[in-house]
Order: C-alpha cells, then structure tokens, then sequence
DNA sequence: ACAACCTTTACGCAGCGTTACCGTTA
DNA sequence: CTAACGGTAACGCTGCGTAAAGGTTG
C-alpha cells in the first residue's frame, strides 16, 4: 500500500504536521516508520481515521474524549457520546445568547448616559429596581449579607454597583455618609431572588422621576456634585419625595477613577405655596 | 475607609482568593498592603473595579481585554469594545450552532446506520452527492487533487470518505483495485464548489437505488462481503446499472478496525429475458 | 551546496486550580 | 496549640504554534 509523509498527509486532511505529531504522541494514531530514517509514514488506513478525527474536531470534542470514541465498539456507544455533546453544545449556545443580551443591554446603557451626561430630565414611568445591600451603610459584607451577595453574584453577574442617600440626608446638604448598594432589575430579581427576599429588597421608584447622568473623576459624592440637579428639580415645581438612587453606569480607572452614575430620584408637584 | 483581606473580598465577590492574586499579577488591579505582614488589603474604590471585572469577565472579555477597558478614558472607546464583542459572540453563536446541526446529523445518520446493518432496501429517490476525489485511484494525493482536497477539508470538514467500485470491476467479481472518494451531500458542495467544479463532480445517482449497510472489521472489500447483497438485486428483479458507491457512516479502530459504510447502487428492473 | 523536507525537545498561550512550603492570626 | 487564615513560587490543564538544533532528501 502507497505509503505517505507526515508533510503529505498534514496537507491532505489540511491540517499541520505538529497536529498529526500531537495526535500520536497523545495516542490516537500510531504512525509506522520508515527503518532507514526514523520518518512517519502514513497508509490509507490512517488517513481514515485522521479523516474521523477531523470530523470529531470539528463537532468541538476534546482529544482525550475522540481517543475514547475511536476505541469505542459499540455503535450506541458513540451515539452516547454524540447525544452528549450536542447537550453541551446547547448548554454553550444558551450561555453566548445570555451574553449577547447582556452585552447589548451594556452597550445601550452607555450610550445614553454618554449622551446625557451634565443633563437633567423627567421620566414619568415607574422604575423598579432591587437593592440587595440596601440596609448597610458602606461596603458591609458581614454575616448574612456577605453570602447573600456571594450567592446573587454568582447567579446574576450582571448587577450594578451604587449608592442610596437618604431623602434626610439631602436636605441636610451633607453627602459624607451614603449607603452602599448593588441593584438589579426587578425581571432579574425576579429570576434569581426568593419571592420573600424580592418584596424585602424592592424599591418601587414611583414616576415622576427626575434623572440625570453625572460623571465622577475621582471624587467623592458631594452635596456639590447634585447642586445644579436639585435645583432643576425646584425651578420645574417639583419636589424630592424619595430616596436619591445611584446606579454605576461604567467605571474605569485612569490615574483617577472615572464613573458614570445615573442617578433618580421620586419627585412630586409642589402645591403652590400661599406665602409667596 | 473600612479594609477587607483577600478571603472577604473573595468571597463577596464569589471569586477565589487566587484569582484576586491573579488579577494583581496581571495589573488589572492594585492592592495595598498591611505594612505588618504584607497581607493584603481592598477597599470600597477597589471592589468597584473588582465588581467590572466581574462584569466583564461574564461578558467574556479577556483579561488583557478587560485591563485596556478600565484604562479607557472616553466612552466611546468602550462602546467600541463592546461592539466587537458582541460581533464576536456573534460569531460563536453561529459556528456552535452549525456544530449542533451537524452532531444532529450525523447521530440520526449512526442511528439509521445501526438499525439497518446487513440489511438490503430500495428507494426510489434520487440520490445526489459530489465526489471530490472520484478520478483518482487509491488515496491521490498529488498536485491539484491535493490542493482541492485540503480545500474542500477547510471549508467543510463534515465530507465523508467512502469507495467507488466500477461497474466494470463488479462484473468480474474482483474489487481489489476500488476507488478512493472523499463525498459529500449537494447542499453542501453548492455552499463550498464554484459552479464548473460542481458539475465536475457530481454523482446523480437516479432512483431507484439499492442500499445496504455493510459492517467491515479490518477487512479489505472483497467481492464475498457484497456477494448477498448482489444476489438480492437479482433476486428482486434488477439489475446494477451504475457504480457501487460506499459512503463511511461510522469509523473506529479496536485493535482490528471497524467500519460501517453506507452502500449505494442505481439498479433497474430487468427486462424479461426471452431466453429463459 | 542548498532548499525543503524530516526528527525530538521544550516553551508559550488563558485563566486560573492546585499543590508545596512557610509565616500570621484568633 | 491548632485551625484557619495570609504569603510566594511553580506546575497543570487544552491543543496545538513556534522556535531550536540537528539529520535527510532531491
């Protein structure tokens, strides 16, 4: 039988000769050599298996696992092992699709806070929103929610870091000590939390809302930073009837830390005030 | 600020101690440390950057990927990343689910195989397929056949090999000089042929066909193994009207090979034989 | 003599997991 | 004293790609 070099054979099933190397050396084929000078050489039958290895690569199994398969002999066997892989396969294919989501879901929330950055506006629709760290103050991961963030995090990733200040301490104009908080969206919540944890944690931001995007560089949340805001809020009549909610948008660090928070807050229609 | 070892952060991240190290080495994060034993300490800023790690990390970026984002000043520059992303993921999306199509496939084409192992039938649909290597005898693999093959291989690995045994050779009963094929299915050679090539190449094998599924274990193909099979054509009236073609469903080796190939053959009714 | 083959050995890649070996803390 | 932390260094996993350093072929 016409024999062949490694050269010839890599080219043939068009792959390189390191391949057909790594493939012997992990023992899914055996070359014979050529006595003169130690060279592989391949037959027809080889090739037939190589073509077999190729397929089986190109349908993602692991070398290791086509070895098993090339070795199997029972035909329910290998059927075994195809029904298996194309669960993984749609395991992998479900994971990439949640990804997409996410990265679009990313992509768009960037693009408007980029496009409203310094600006301010009226949303009239009810935001729904979950904060699991909402009771502490700070960065708490003591006991309880400590786990409870471990346990979110691994289940949903796509949470937001942020922050809550309280409506008290607003009108105090003073910002040193808000809380710390991760939110999600209540469809998210609603996916992962115990409905008991849900009620516990939800914040239904009732509309009117007032919104704006601020850009931090390093700083630390100041009355400052919301002054322009707040005053908006005022001069359209309106007044603050909620908590302020802060919701990291991106953050990157470069030299200073740069973040972009979308902050909002429930405001109501001032009733005309007869003193004035 | 309030301080967290590797262990807290770790865990309120729902990472590994080693991977917060990692990330270190890697510069995606700086920590500072104890002055008293050198541990390591995080605060609030850097669980916000471990927090976009994680993120990102969910997203799929990597982490040399993921270093550049964080260090990105402008946010049109992270859009951008996140654009390429989801093209990417894209990407795999697609390749996975052609994976699956073609697992699919090929378990339902082991199954059908299985069921059917020494057993003869006729159908009476057309048969098309594309034999890439058709000319040659044995395995050719010199000049421009090799080329083709090694292109046909990179654009879709999912060819088969298989046989092809003249009409000529069946009728002196002696196959020892068949001819080496690499097939595959109309639709496939159309996505992958240019147009002349495909023509070139194509085996319309008309109905009706007689089939059988012939098990080998590392037997060359004698006349004897296929022996029954042209009894049987005989027997039911027709006759061989075209080229013996063997198509390999399932390969493994197991000390002695085993293969298991789909054989097809155009046949006809005979015309009733006066003489006899 | 020279290019184009072939040989083996070994490191590099990603993103950590997993020892090994040792110091620190409660 | 001991368990449970912390530290660094180094190897392991997958599937080859890419030298390095040398022999063989046409």
């Amino acid at each position: 039988m016409k024999k062949y070099s490694v050269g010839q054979m890599a080219k043939a099933l068009g792959v390189s000769t390191q391949t057909l190397r790594h493939y012997e050396s992990l023992g899914l084929v055996k070359s014979s050599r050529n006595d003169d000078n130690q060279y592989r050489t391949y037959s027809l039958d080889d090739s037939r298996i190589l073509f077999m290895i190729n397929i089986y690569r190109s349908m993602g199994f692991s070398l290791p696992k086509i070895k098993e398969m090339l070795k199997e002999m029972t035909i329910a066997g290998v059927k075994e092992s195809f029904s298996e892989r194309i669960e993984e396969v749609e395991q992998e294919i479900k994971l990439l699709e949640q990804m997409r989501g996410e990265l679009l879901e990313y992509r768009n929330s960037i693009q408007m806070a980029e496009e409203k950055i310094g600006r301010f506006w009226i949303e009239n629709r009810n935001h729904e929103m979950v904060s699991v760290m909402k009771s502490g103050s700070g960065l708490s991961l003591e006991n309880e929610k400590e786990n409870q963030l471990v346990e979110y995090q691994k289940l949903a990733p796509l949470v937001r870091q942020g922050f809550i200040i309280s409506k008290t301490i607003i009108s105090h104009k003073n910002l040193s000590d808000y809380q710390y908080g991760v939110f999600m969206s209540k469809s998210c919540a609603e996916a992962i939390l115990p409905e008991n944890e849900l009620s516990k944690h939800l914040i239904g931001v009732k509309g009117p809302l007032a919104k704006t995007i601020i850009q931090t560089k390093g700083e630390l949340l100041s009355y400052r930073l919301f002054e322009p805001f707040f005053e908006w809020i005022e001069q359209q009549g309106y007044e603050i009837v909620s908590d302020l909610y802060g919701v990291v948008r991106y953050h990157s660090y470069y030299e200073v830390e740069t973040t972009l928070f979308e902050f909002l807050v429930s405001v109501r229609l001032r009733e005309i005030s007869q003193n004035t």
